[in-house]
DNA sequence: CTGAAAGCGCTTACAG
DNA sequence: CTGAAAGCGCTTACAG
């Protein structure tokens, strides 16, 4: 391997001066800087960066720990961190938590090992106790609800509000009897919880009287889940007008549930998803919270770059902005 | 921040017996082992990866070069990979080449920079003429049809026998007039180039005369072209009864396109894909080719990690297996 | 503008 | 079973 006393040794130098030059330091003659250069070409000389990375104390790399980057939410976050962190000249490595807390514990204690500058982490099996956890001395930002007091940076989605709106949406569209399909809401600060809480406010604002057998719990936020608890519902005989899906990913499957129990939408029942990844190509077009996930990855990312440059500021909360997105899933 | 220095001045010990603890060589005692954790755990102490890195000569990271992980192919693909690089202890740093030739070259380049210990490809804009620059003396796989003799393993698709498969699917169907939906065949190698020969060669073995307007090329892969070719298609009074194309996620934007424009699938037109990516969850539920992307990636990361540890195979070129998947869409 | 020296925090033969 | 020394390939003050 060419090593940059190699570079040094033939363009009659020393090191310190092709450290100067690849580091484009002003503190070089041109005519060096050009001798080293070529002769840099010559080798065909590539800088060492796991000894850059020891010697400077920064990788530039930013750990992103998510369930699963094979789900349309999770991919388009993943791309959009992994564009906004090249700007910023970093580096993404993707760690899978697909058990939730405990994979997304074994990140958080990864990312000390030196090896990544910063971790953005999607917390979603973090409770309130593991609030202890998140009192590192290392540049974090959680994607999610603040659980409690951790002093850490958060970028979380607009849940409460959104289902609010979503599930408001609905009412507004004539729906009467709203399922909710979402996970379990034992933690408190999860997005399954938060979107519940959006569906009870909604229909308390409407007068509407909640009925716990169209709370329909799914195990994970995929497809499968919701096929299977759509023909679960309908071979139980619950009678539902409108449904608001924790996801769209979810959503999805719900539709193709209905489809297979030849239920129309929106003419027997009426959807809406959260997330808008990729709902306006369905048939029906599936309407949608859109919680502007570019915004989400671009906030975390330049929170946690602005952490690894060291500034001392308050931890933030940052709630992105939504929109509803109406759509042929929920037209009267 | 705590160093071996400081494990071994505390337990007093040398830092090469923490060192060998650390890296639990059987060549310590017990109690010296149970002597040094102790202070680790007390001190929190952490290897720092970078040092290593670098005295051991690897980073045990993996670059994956994809056009962008927000695509449903390249999420779950991507998810594959991290997976079962992590089965072999290596995590992965996603590079997004959105610009086709020009980053998948950087990344090549990047590579060498001994930042990643190998590079999974995909290379989708790379043609014959770049073959020189695959000649790397570094551990590549590439995802794709090998191009001339690029000394290289490769993983690639059944991208002419699937699409022949897929397009024969339709016919037997009763499609007679089908549309072919891929991007510019400029690129022998490349994935529309491929396909569209599949396409042709059923066309040719069901003694289907071509139609040179059937063939729609669109820019990139995405649903919202596939929806804005079937548009432009039908205004311009393109009559077709299958459509075939290039991917999964192309065609779900055609199928919506296909629905704007008042045409029912199956009845008025069937469509096959290519990827079987959630496309079962569509209504109607989407045929496309599988090409088992579980298998590519497994494939693919085996083949690197056995460049990685040396060993001097010739390089091979596996084409996985494809599964026909006949679904609602192409239901007679 | 250029260089000699020390150091980043580990690991790796080699002695003992 | 344990340690002193050299080295991985860079960068960083500090001199000159």
């Amino acid at each position: 391997m060419v090593t940059i006393r190699d570079i040094a040794k033939v363009a009659g130098v020393s090191p310190m001066t092709v450290s100067n030059v690849l580091n484009s330091s002003p503190h070089v003659r041109d005519s060096t800087r050009a001798k080293v250069l070529k002769t840099i070409e010559e080798l065909d000389y590539r800088v060492n960066l796991a000894a850059r990375n020891l010697s400077r104390g920064k990788t530039h790399l930013i750990g992103l720990a998510v369930p699963e980057v094979g789900r349309p939410f999770y991919g388009q976050f993943g791309s959009a961190v992994i564009e906004r962190g090249r700007q910023h000249g970093f580096q993404i490595v993707i760690e899978q938590t697909q058990r939730p807390k405990e994979d997304e514990l074994t990140a958080l204690a990864l990312s000390r090992r030196r090896m990544y500058d910063g971790l953005i982490l999607s917390a979603v099996g973090l409770g309130r106790s593991d609030e202890d956890l998140l009192r590192v001395d290392f540049p974090v930002v959680i994607l999610g609800e603040r659980v409690f007091h951790d002093p850490v940076d958060h970028v979380s989605m607009p849940n409460v509000d959104g289902a609010f709106a979503a599930v408001t949406h609905l009412i507004d569209q004539g729906c009467r009897r709203i399922m909710a399909m979402h996970g379990p809401t034992t933690i408190a600060s999860g997005v399954s919880a938060l979107r519940h809480a959006g569906y009870l406010k909604a229909l308390e604002a409407a007068g509407l009287e909640p009925d716990p057998s169209l709370t329909v719990v799914i195990e994970d936020f995929t497809p499968d889940h919701g096929v299977a608890a759509i023909h679960r519902a309908v071979a139980d005989g619950v009678a539902f007008d409108g449904l608001f899906c924790v996801t769209d990913y979810v959503a999805m499957g719900a539709m193709r549930g209905l489809a297979d129990c030849g239920l129309r939408v929106p003419d027997d029942v009426k959807v809406i998803g959260f997330d808008n990844v990729d709902s306006r190509f369905l048939v029906p077009s599936l309407s949608s919270i859109d919680p502007s996930h570019e915004v989400m990855a671009t906030t975390a990312v330049d929170l946690l770059v602005a952490r690894i440059n060291g500034e001392e500021n308050d931890p933030s909360e940052v709630v992105t902005p939504f929109t509803v997105l109406k759509r042929e899933s929920t037209r009267m």
